[in-house]
DNA sequence: AATATACATAAATGTTTTTACATATCTAAA
DNA sequence: TTTAGATATGTAAAAACATTTATGTATATT
């Protein structure tokens, strides 16, 4: 099959569903949540902070931060010895509230 | 620990983003996430119709759906040979925006 | 320089998901 | 009552993820 104006416009779209499906998947978890609930919260903590609200091993927690920073959900910014996340985008805040706002869960 | 009135507002919050992860790790999946777009455009389609769409093999997309409609993600009702699948609460398509909203995906 | 703190990385292991393939069930029609 | 069409289910192999334990690296402090 050749391109048309059609199948491009779909291919785009595809590509943007399988973008969010990927993002979701990185959300999907209870411990990732609960950080971008947090960082929601409180725009930047660095990891010990995290670790102390969330009560993660560290190892653990860092390996989820790392892939959350990977898949461009968080950012990060090195002050002396600590090293400080935030949200890379704050609206994605707004999965959470979508979600509680949907009566059948 | 005895419960105090914080904790157990705290257990709430808790409980509900744990439920937000539930409901994000079964929407994260290209598959699923494209049959609630179509769904949401659609309003309902039988299953001969998703299959069409999303080129995805029969028992395949079987299993997708069955897993979304156990989450409370879709809903089905039959008529003759064919099943009809239609999104439990149409909210959800939110997700869907606020995803592509985020400026960094 | 030695030590302590904060965090990351690596490797091993356990667990869950995804997929494929085979087969079963339900319904309508012949 | 057989057959065909539509969809579901069982199961096993493969792939992806999550967790743990151990170790490494950067920075600051002594």
């Amino acid at each position: 099959m050749v391109d048309t104006e059609e199948s491009i416009a779909l291919r785009i779209e595809t590509e943007k569903l399988q973008r969010a499906a990927y993002v979701l998947k990185a959300v999907g978890h209870p411990t990732r949540i609960s950080v971008i609930d947090i960082l929601g919260q409180c725009e930047r903590l660095n990891v010990s902070q995290i670790q102390e609200y969330l009560g993660v091993e560290q190892a653990l927690l860092s390996h989820h931060l790392t892939t959350m920073r990977d898949k461009g959900i968080l950012k990060t910014e090195r002050e002396g010895k600590n090293i400080y996340y935030s949200l890379m985008d704050r609206t994605i805040m707004n999965i959470i509230q979508c979600i509680n706002g949907c009566k059948s869960f």
